[in-house]
Parts: structure tokens; C-alpha cells; sequence
DNA sequence: TCTGATGCGTC
DNA sequence: GTCGGAC
DNA sequence: GTCCGACGACGCATCAGA
């Protein structure tokens, strides 16, 4: 197989790493770009995006850190407490995989079969191929003989690429910038496409060809959603705007782009997976629609007019076999609140109210029904109409600007989401492990407890919260007082007590508690407080049940 | 045949 | 989902 | 402002290995 090698992508992303200068990472990655052809460079997108399989190929890899280090160690021939050693000192595989290669006898130091780009992205097709009885064999005998024929910097860039962290400071954003240069065209041109059709790779190559006006919103194509920031209260909201305002119900479900076109119907994740499948009764209720659209919504499960909890509907993803007794237990409708492409025209251009005026002209029946909203003017009015979606049983509400467009894949301040006030904990940390990538070499991951009787019960685990600076402190103050060294993780006297957020609380095996905490994150570090003071096993069960109680 | 580990998607 | 930080 | 990386818990499918 002829083509590019791979050790230049290698090298590229070795330089790219150097520098941090983001016009250097542009061009010299956008110089290699444009000397590609078609298939070599819809490779490398792919490769450089972690996108080796596009969302709605419906296969996946199936290869992680597990099988990763199962490989280096047996081409380095390194003792699995070396591993360990360097793993931890690099918190990430692909150095490590380095490292190990380069001190180690590999076990074919002659490279005989020079890696292609070309020949390293069609393993990886191949390899998410594989399944069934030995496919675990199969899918590493496809790695070993990438890695044997792979110099250490080569080995470095597979196992980045394949767990998909490449940690060099570059990820979408820049690429799209290389490769706007490359293409010789306005990165803002770029960008625009590949929010409506989001594939980089497919983007990239229409343009190259000369096809850039043909790239618009495709039925039964999945698009990216648009996203909402978060603000902490009415007031925020209603000064922010300072007009009349639409606002939404925000139901904590699963995202859904609805594609119907004639008698189509596909339905897209916010990952732009193709979810369909697994709801066979909202399509079929799809299907007694009028007309060819796309719609944004939201599904969820209501039973005896109570809201089911997140983890139950999680129940109705990626399942194999869906019976009518599944469907029975845990029933579905969409409800639906904007809409993108309505008979035959893009509308996500118009403003939220006209689209809004759009939907009415669809006949919602059965479980598809069109979200309520209403205009608010206020904060007065738009703190009532929050307590009245807690209420139901639903997650806060969203705002949105009347006026504004749909925007693919921005996060904008066109759409505002309010969430319930979160509830705190404090709690004492009994554990610590060490961070990935930035933060390798540093305890940045806490395990914490609360207090049952005279015992200390694991609840959670959380690091988002607290500044570099606090972690490094933490740090310190966490070697002081080991216990138990087990290498990637530390047990500490119970000494420091954190206060920790959380959205939830939910009955979980994971830890000895019995309970687990939903999105925690770490409030601040409690300096004043002793173990002693910190919250009880009994407050978290009441916790629980309060919130329980408005749930079926 | 069952169980635990693993990977990956949802939030 | 969450968050802090870099640009 | 925007993007990015480094992280949480959950449930399902899959596969290896007991």
C-alpha cells in the first residue's frame, strides 16, 4: 500500500505538541493537510478528530485503556510495576506506550512494514469490524501488527488516536482552523458547514471539490443541536434579556433531532447517534405525522402522570431486545419545542417565534406533543413558572430569545437553562488518585464520605470545583496524612472535609454507602470543619426520599 | 451458564 | 452532565 | 465569549474466563 506514512502525521503531532503558539500548530498542520488527496485526508481528519468512525456508522472500536496497555507491555516487554510507574508519572497511555518502547527490546526492533496513514486508518475500520467469540483476539492481532511495525512515536500516536485523547492542544477547534487553511478558505465559512452537516471529514472534501454552496441541512442527516448556557436565578435571566421572553419546561431526558421524511423517520442523540431503533413506539407514533420535517425535542417517561427518574428512562438506550413489556414499564412520548426543516424549506434561520408558529401547523397526537411555553416578562414570572415545573416533577426551564435563530452546536446565550438550586453535603476525604494529562503526578481525584454511626461510608468521588492552586494544596496535605500507598491511589486519614454539590442523590452498588451523587462537584474545602461535623448517612437518605416523593 | 471487566453512550 | 482555565 | 480538557454516575452489550 502506497501513500503517506504515518511517522509524518506522527511528527506533525509532535511539533504541534511543542508549540504553543496556535498560527505555528495552523500552519504547519494546514500545510500538511493540503498536500493530501482525497482519501488520505478524510483519513487524517479522522484520525486527528477521533471521529475513526462517524456517529452514525453504528459500530465502535471497542478498544480502551485495557487492551491498549495489554499491548504495550507485551511489545516493550515491560514488568507490569514499570507500567504502572510510568503510566502514572505520564497520566497517559500514548507516553507511556513511548517511554516503555524506547527503553524496552522491542520485540521486532526491525521495522520492516512502514506504517501508512491510509493502512492505520483502515485497521481501525477493520478492527470495529470484528465480534463475537475470539474477537477480542482479533482485534489485538490487528493492533500488534500496527505496533510491531511502529517506531515509539508512532506507537505514542495510535494509542492516542484510538482512546481518542490526543492531549497536544489540538482538538476540533484548530483543526478546523488548519484546515480552513489548507482549503484557502474563511474558517468562519468552514465552521458554518460543519455545524449544519457535522462531519468534518465529509465537509472538507465536498469543499476541496468545489461543492461548498451544496452544504446545507440534509434530511434523515443528523445536525448538530443547539445548546443553552446556564444562569443561577430570575433576576439573572430577566436582566440578561430585559424584553419579553419564550420560556420552556427543561426535562431532564434524552435529547432528540426527529427526521421525517415521506415514510423515514430517523432520530438522532445529541452524539448524533442514530437512536431509532430503540424507540420503536415513538416512531411508529412519528410516522401518523403529517409532513416532512426535522424537530427538536426531548423524551421522556411519564407513568400515572409522574415523572420516571433519569435512570430509569436510561433503561430504554442501547438495548438489544425491546418487548412490549419494556415499552409498557417505561412509556415514552417526545415533547417537542423547536423545528429546523418543515415541507420542503430550512427554517432554523427563522426567528424561535416564528418557528414556534410553525409547529402549530403540525398535528401532535399520541406520544409526540408539542412542548408547552409561554412568554414571560419578568422575574416574578419566570421564578413562577420555574417552581411550577419543579413541581411536575421536570428539571428547571429553559428561556430563549424570541428573536434568535437556530444555531447548530453553539452554546449561545440565546437559550438560558435554570436548574433546581443544588443541595450540599460535607463530607471527608478517605481517598485519592492521581489525575490524567495535566494533571499527571498530582492527587486530583477524591473519594469522600459521610458518617453512619461510628463508620465512614464512600458516597462519591468528584475533582470539578476546585482551582489548580486548591489542588495543589490538597496535594500536599493529602501525602501528609497516607495511610496506604497502592500506587495510582491513596488511602488518607479522615481529616479534610470538603463541601460537595450535587443535582441528586441515587441508590447505587458503587459505593459502601449504598448511595451515589449525581454531577457532584466540590464547593469548597472546608478548613474550618473537623470529620466529626460532617454530614450523616441519615440526611442523605432524607435527601433522597424527599426527592423521591415526586417521582412515580 | 454465570459473572466480572470493559467500553461507550446518556445525562 | 459539571467545572476551571487558557486564549 | 468561547473553547477545551479533566472529571462524575448510570445502564446496556459484549466478551473472556471461571
Amino acid at each position: 500500500m502506497n501513500g503517506r506514512y504515518f511517522i509524518e502525521l506522527a511528527e506533525i503531532c509532535e511539533k504541534i505538541k511543542e508549540t504553543t503558539s496556535k498560527l505555528e500548530k495552523i500552519s504547519k498542520l494546514g500545510n500538511f493537510l493540503k498536500n493530501l488527496n482525497d482519501e488520505e485526508l478524510s483519513a487524517t481528519i479522522r484520525l486527528l478528530n477521533s471521529d475513526i468512525l462517524p456517529p452514525w456508522y453504528n459500530k465502535e472500536i471497542q478498544v480502551g485503556y485495557s487492551t491498549l496497555s495489554s499491548i504495550i507491555l507485551e511489545i516493550s516487554g515491560s514488568s507490569k510495576e514499570e507500567f504502572f510507574k510510568v503510566y502514572v508519572k505520564h497520566g497517559d497511555l500514548g507516553e507511556t506506550a513511548e517511554e516503555l518502547l524506547k527503553k524496552g527490546k522491542a520485540l521486532n526492533p526491525l521495522v520492516q512494514d512502514k506504517l501508512t496513514i491510509l493502512k492505520v486508518y483502515k485497521t481501525l475500520l477493520k478492527i470495529s469490524e470484528y465480534s463475537g467469540e475470539g474477537s477480542y483476539q482479533s482485534k489485538k492481532n490487528a493492533l500488534l501488527n500496527l505496533f510491531v511495525n511502529a517506531s515509539p512515536i508512532e506507537a505514542k500516536y495510535l494509542v492516542k488516536i484510538i482512546t481518542g485523547e490526543l492531549r497536544i492542544g489540538l482538538s476540533e477547534g484548530l483543526l478546523e482552523e488548519s484546515l480552513a487553511y489548507a482549503l484557502g478558505i474563511p474558517l468562519t465559512n468552514l465552521r458554518e458547514k460543519v455545524l449544519i452537516l457535522p462531519d468534518l471529514s465529509e465537509v472538507a472534501i465536498r469543499i476541496k471539490n468545489g461543492k461548498y454552496e451544496e452544504i446545507d441541512l440534509e434530511l434523515l442527516r443528523p445536525t448538530s443541536f443547539m445548546l443553552a448556557e446556564p444562569m443561577s436565578s430570575p433576576e439573572e435571566i430577566a436582566n440578561y434579556f430585559n424584553k419579553e421572553i419564550i420560556a420552556e419546561y427543561k426535562y431532564d431526558g434524552i435529547r432528540a433531532q426527529i427526521h421525517k421524511k415521506d415514510n423515514k423517520i430517523r432520530i438522532f442523540s445529541r452524539r448524533l447517534d442514530e437512536i431509532s431503533f430503540y424507540l420503536p413506539e415513538v416512531v411508529e407514533s412519528i410516522s401518523s405525522l403529517k409532513g416532512v420535517f426535522i424537530l427538536d425535542s426531548e423524551i421522556i417517561s411519564i407513568k400515572n402522570d409522574k415523572v420516571l427518574p433519569f435512570n430509569i428512562l436510561q433503561r430504554r438506550l442501547r438495548r438489544k431486545n425491546i418487548d412490549k413489556k419494556l415499552i409498557e414499564e417505561i412509556p415514552l412520548r417526545a415533547i417537542v419545542y423547536d423545528v429546523l426543516f418543515y415541507n420542503g424549506k430550512q427554517v432554523y434561520k427563522l426567528p424561535l417565534r416564528e418557528r414556534k408558529e410553525l409547529l402549530k401547523n403540525i398535528d401532535f397526537k399520541d406520544r409526540i406533543e408539542l412542548g408547552f411555553f409561554k412568554i414571560v416578562r419578568n422575574s416574578a414570572e419566570i421564578s413562577k413558572l420555574f417552581e411550577e415545573s419543579l413541581n411536575k416533577g421536570f428539571e428547571g426551564i429553559m428561556i430563549k430569545d424570541p428573536d434568535s435563530p437556530y444555531t447548530p452546536g453553539k452554546r449561545g446565550k440565546a437559550w438560558i437553562k435554570l436548574k433546581k438550586e443544588f443541595d450540599t453535603l460535607d463530607v471527608v476525604i478517605v481517598a485519592a488518585e492521581y489525575g490524567h494529562g495535566k494533571r499527571a503526578g498530582i492527587l486530583s481525584d477524591y473519594t469522600f464520605a459521610v458518617k453512619d454511626n461510628n463508620e465512614l461510608k464512600v458516597i462519591g468521588k468528584a475533582y470539578s470545583g476546585l482551582t489548580d492552586e486548591e489542588m495543589e494544596i490538597l496535594d500536599r496535605k493529602l501525602r501528609d496524612i497516607t495511610i496506604e500507598d497502592l500506587g495510582y491511589k491513596i488511602i488518607v486519614k479522615p481529616e479534610i472535609v470538603l463541601e460537595v454539590a450535587f443535582d441528586s442523590i441515587q441508590i447505587s452498588d458503587r459505593h459502601d454507602s449504598g448511595f451515589a451523587l449525581r454531577f457532584p462537584r466540590i464547593k469548597r474545602i472546608r478548613w474550618d470543619k473537623s470529620p466529626h461535623e460532617i454530614d450523616t448517612i441519615e440526611k442523605v437518605r432524607e435527601i433522597y426520599e424527599r426527592k423521591k416523593a415526586i417521582f412515580a
